[in-house]
DNA sequence: TGCAAGTCTGCGACAATTTGCAGGCTTTGG
DNA sequence: CCAAAGCCTGCAAATTGTCGCAGACTTGCA
């Protein structure tokens, strides 16, 4: 019965694809909607062609689709919800790294234009 | 303002450090409890050492926690959540893998002893 | 047609991760 | 005290991932 195995290994490759702090980036820059490579190496102060290779392992494992219009490339996250499930895993980082703010985590999500979820209800 | 950079590579390590079938494997095994080195390395056919070293990752960034009695080491997740945040993520798996099966993410859950949401209402 | 903008891919050097093995530490039982 | 059980750490080889550069491709425009 190896389909544990075989699982894990899946959720492993997905968790090493997005294990890029500029990917992760590039991942919430498309939250609100697709954008083109060029606009993409500017909101991250990257060189295109590293932002063009990001993409590229993105496109490969499915997390994003691309849409060309004239000279430019357009992409979007194909799953709406994978900026927030992202999101989800801040409360695991590692206490020490969130010393002396206590709301650390809002201002994160505040950081990505994430409403505040403690204000809502 | 380079707090968004700092988050993501914040992120990104956290993801790294999941992003290994065996570690994941570890952290599902611990989901119903704590469990020590020996039994983990049985559950998962693996070298004890290597789960050790394994289990001093996971330690290192808190996502594991440790108590000792006697010669055994038992482990047990510091965040509750944490599994199923990774279950989570089964959506966003390639569909070129998960073929002919349209209710595998049903089944991956079922392997790791998570009732089906499905079925709960 | 020619040229520039925008992007992609291939390749090589460099860096990080993984893994088995050897040895060490602590606890239990005799 | 001594030996074995259970686990941890250090190290080096092998694997894997990253990043910059060179070159190619397509599109828009003159």
């Amino acid at each position: 019965m190896p389909s544990r195995l075989i699982v894990s290994r899946e959720l492993a490759d997905l968790l090493k694809l997005l294990a890029h702090a500029d990917r992760l980036r590039l991942i919430e820059e498309l939250r609100l909607g697709e954008k083109d490579v060029t606009s993409l190496a500017i909101a991250l102060q990257l060189p295109a062609t590293r932002v063009s290779q990001h993409l590229a392992l993105l496109r490969a494992h499915r997390l994003v689709e691309e849409r060309r219009d004239g000279r430019s490339h357009f992409y979007r996250l194909a799953h709406a919800h994978l900026a927030d499930w992202i999101l989800d895993a801040l409360p695991f980082v590692d206490i020490r790294k969130r010393l002396g703010e206590a709301d650390h985590i809002d201002t994160a999500l505040a950081l990505w234009g994430v409403p505040d979820p403690n204000s809502t209800h």
